[in-house]
DNA sequence: TTTCTTAAATCGGTTTTATCGATTGATGTT
DNA sequence: AACATCAATCGATAAAACCGATTTAAGAAA
């Protein structure tokens, strides 16, 4: 039994003549009686009664036009549906995202929100690591954060922006009077620092490992509006993207050296199908970055 | 899109490796892989992402599963339904019956209805033309009644018995007394026939045509039961044959000459699909014959 | 009746395609 | 580095869908 005979019966069924419809379907009416005869011999009960040279249906005929007509229909919505996938008027993205980029996400994402209202999404906050491993296990579409100190094999890296790494204070502290600060006098002020696993986190641990500092970490905490609600108090320092800190009302200044600075990223799995969504919210995303 | 490809998707969805699907499918691995890629093109988006020697469903495959599923659910259960026809455990059966047969019907329809209890009896009372205009539209499966004047050609016709043509009159008028009756002495009573349509009147038109004979005609009516009390009442006297009468309390007197008699009849369409149930209770009938 | 027309079934041959086995390429494992 | 595993690809083959022509049968028309 296949969807081809199945629809040949319905319109058999439909016009109750084999010529007109074969016509109809394009085929010739040997053909179609053919594969009626072959339907009915795998059913194993005539679906026509031939009665001279008219056909009508038998009683198994009528009884089984309906689940012919519904197993046709059936297949021809799931077509259907994934037209509508394809033209964003249906289907899911799942956005994961760091702390350090939401300002960048949430007017992209109103865009796209209202160009496709029928796209269901859902936003991930996160760290890099657990976002990353997310992403893989493809529960995530796309992953926005800061470029990772190792690249993996199985992902694609798109650069957004690039942002300094910033020494942050309340803007009352006499820090934030500096046009740039060195690392070895960061690491000596009392640092409240994201937890390991944060992207950030990551390239300091990394950068300090480098330049042989230890630094003086009073704190690690995994909220970011929290962590700078602390540094806000006056008590103590962070180490962030300059873009992580806009908005908040904290002072940023650049830490000096080369490559003390942030790349923001795109990252997709590499090979993977990339959905409609996916490949249409990267634009937004990037349209954004070109707006400022 | 077809039947066959929605089956390898189901099951290559369900085992995620498309070597134990294929396996399972009794086809090869590259069949397998072929009929999916053409299913992709044709539905213009993939329903597996390819991750090394993984492979996953993608957003579509899991949207699409649910539709796939349902339209293969349907024509299988099309099938089953069929399966369930053929051996009467569903579907309907309509007969069509003249009264002077009911009480052949009745036994072997509840003998019929015992053992085929999911089969839906319908049974249709009327004139034999009535009837048999029914059974050629197909209104009917299977017509029980006596012979026709002349045979139908797309009809074909099964004797189940014979039973003589009698002069009918209440038990106590001396005619009951008896042994039998001429036909020039049946037209001198005042009689009450069936109505035209009715075919032993039919019968009785065409023999008294051949015999130049004319009856005396008291009453024409179209209800049996009715006639047989117009003359249980001793006023009448009508014409049926001996089967009709029985149970009724009534006297009936076998008429002298050659065919007098009527041949009750299964009367089937000749080469339209003959229904599983028809072909049952047509034993029954005949089975029912034999036990008297 | 006979002829004519129409519709479905059948037949033989052709084209299409579903399928297979073998191979390749890529990945993860030992 | 060698090996095992899995999906994709290739070329060949077998199966099937399909067509045109013909046959059969039944209504309709002459």
């Amino acid at each position: 039994m296949e969807l081809r005979q199945l629809r040949y019966f319905i319109k058999a069924k439909e016009l109750l003549n084999f010529t007109e419809a074969a016509d109809s379907l394009n085929i010739s009416q040997s053909t179609l009686s053919q594969q009626i005869k072959q339907l009915e011999d795998e059913l194993d009960i005539p679906l026509f009664n031939r009665i001279g040279k008219r056909i009508a249906l038998t009683e198994a005929g009528q009884l089984f036009y309906n689940y012919a007509l519904q197993s046709v229909n059936r297949a021809n919505n799931g077509k259907l549906m994934l037209q509508e996938l394809n033209q964003l008027q249906a289907g899911s993205l799942n956005i994961g995202v760091t702390y350090g980029l939401r300002y960048l996400l949430t007017p992209a994402l109103m865009r796209f929100l209202r160009k496709f209202p029928k796209v269901k999404v859902q936003v991930v906050f996160g760290t890099s690591e657990e976002l990353r491993h997310r992403l893989l296990s493809l529960e995530l579409d796309i992953l926005l954060t800061f470029e990772e100190v190792v690249h993996d094999a199985h992902l694609t890296y798109e650069l957004l922006f690039e942002s300094p790494l910033c020494l942050v204070s309340s803007a009352k502290d006499p820090v934030a009077q500096h046009d740039q600060v060195l690392l070895k006098d960061v690491v000596a002020l009392p640092l409240v620092l994201p937890s390991n696993g944060f992207s950030t986190r990551e390239f300091i641990n990394n950068t300090l490992l480098q330049n042989k500092l230890s630094p003086n970490i009073a704190l690690e905490i995994n909220d970011i509006p929290t962590l700078l609600d602390l540094v806000k108090a006056g008590n103590w320092y962070t180490i962030l993207a300059k873009t992580t800190v806009k908005g908040s009302g904290l002072s940023a200044v650049p830490i000096k050296g080369k490559n003390m600075v942030r790349k923001a990223m795109i990252i997709t799995m590499t090979d993977v199908y990339e959905k409609k969504a996916v490949g249409q919210f990267r634009k937004f995303m990037l349209d954004e970055v070109k707006r400022r």
